[in-house]
DNA sequence: AGACCAGCTGAACGTACGTTTAAAATACTG
DNA sequence: CAGTATTTTAAACGTACGTTCAGCTGGTCT
């Protein structure tokens, strides 16, 4: 998957590598077919010719990206490597600009996105049940799928975030030097034992109390 | 703060928050001019006047919401209620659209987001020190402002990811009605009631083993 | 060798953009 | 009410964009 020099791929793929890159950084309109060109190294007219159109560009690197992560998912499940990792650990498998790029595509995107999203949220919902189900994970209260768009939510901040994170842990937090740098803070968080068990309970007495008085956040806020 | 028609605000606040609505969903580069001014309902011409330049315009962005962010944590201090509602529950007082802002800057803004996002850690890192202190958080392991990275981001995913967090939620997370259904969820992460200990100490194990072979993500994927 | 075809380019086209300018409309001041 | 800022606009300018098109290249097949 990795380690093709330029030459080793298509003029094609170069391309549409370049534009993985550039759409995350700029935006899809920042992004401009004649730069993606220039960093591809051919004339502007050769993208078009290539994919038809700047859309059609962005549709197939879409494209790209999801059956990218769709291979890589299929991997770690054959190789049964996503257990060891946790659940989102094994995204954090792909290369770089494909992770920003889908960083990129879930806070801007839309209809692929979703996709994205909820195919994720499949994973670890079913994870989490079978978990469950095999007592590795206590008993859930309330509806799995809702605890599981929790957890995703989380994971993928860090994911998104991960330039700022990586400012804040002094690595880069995507390479496997800054994974496990960062992993020993995730999982105190899911030990429950950074917050004591009063503060939590004193923060669901609030939510429930919020929830009596019928309070909206506009009126709150006065 | 809120319950201000249009015809109480000046044009120019006006303008800058069609385009605090814009930017977010179509980008910088995607956000015309034009159509700013069409939806504030004046000519192109006049955003120019108003704020010099469309940089400038972004700018004006900017520090309007740093400013607005800052006088509601301020108010939050004040008032205490941020002790209630949780460390970034605070932000969440906060309008839909300057929230959906934040989360634009931060997963693809420059300099404002850095100052956003520290901004913001130093908050959590103080919080987490406070409560060690007073004893209602458990000894941190480690470095507190680490611990604090790995919390912000996590909460901040949920605030960039609300339009998928609310498709999975059933509501829109955003509102209050929607913090309530799913602080319950978040609660239980926090609790360290999902993932009992055993999985816990395997993940870390797992995370030292990964450490000694001093595995790249790169050779691991082959 | 000649025909062909995919890969590729330079030049051009129409459009929409950010911005400028001069002037009109409106509000303020003495 | 005249005079002066301030707010607002219409029209235009230059530029950079996505896209088109006719033609050039180098390799392959017959």
């Amino acid at each position: 998957m990795r380690s093709v020099d330029d030459e080793d791929r298509t003029t094609q793929a170069r391309i549409r590598d370049v534009a993985i890159e550039r759409f995350p950084k700029e935006g899809f309109a920042g992004t401009t077919v004649r730069a993606i060109a220039a960093d591809a190294g051919v004339s502007p007219a050769l993208v078009l010719h290539h994919f038809g159109s700047k859309k059609d560009l962005h549709r197939a690197c879409d494209e790209y990206v999801v059956r990218m992560i769709g291979e890589t998912k299929r991997e770690a499940m054959r190789t049964g490597s996503y257990r060891q990792a946790g659940a989102i650990a094994t995204t954090y498998q792909l290369f770089e600009p494909v992770l920003r790029y889908l960083a990129w595509t879930l806070s801007t995107g839309t209809g692929t996105a979703d996709r994205f999203f909820d195919d994720l949220l499949n994973d670890v919902t079913a994870q989490l049940v079978e978990g469950q189900e095999t007592g590795f994970i206590s008993e859930i209260h309330g509806d799995p799928r809702k605890q599981a768009a929790i957890l995703v939510a989380m994971q993928l901040g860090g994911l998104i975030l991960h330039q700022h994170l990586s400012r804040a842990m002094g690595v880069d937090t995507l390479t496997s030097e800054g994974l496990m740098a960062s992993a020993p803070y995730t999982l105190q968080v899911f030990s429950g034992n950074l917050f004591n068990t009063e503060v939590i309970a004193q923060a669901k007495k609030a939510i429930e109390q919020l929830q009596t008085t019928g309070d909206t956040d506009q009126e709150a806020n006065k």
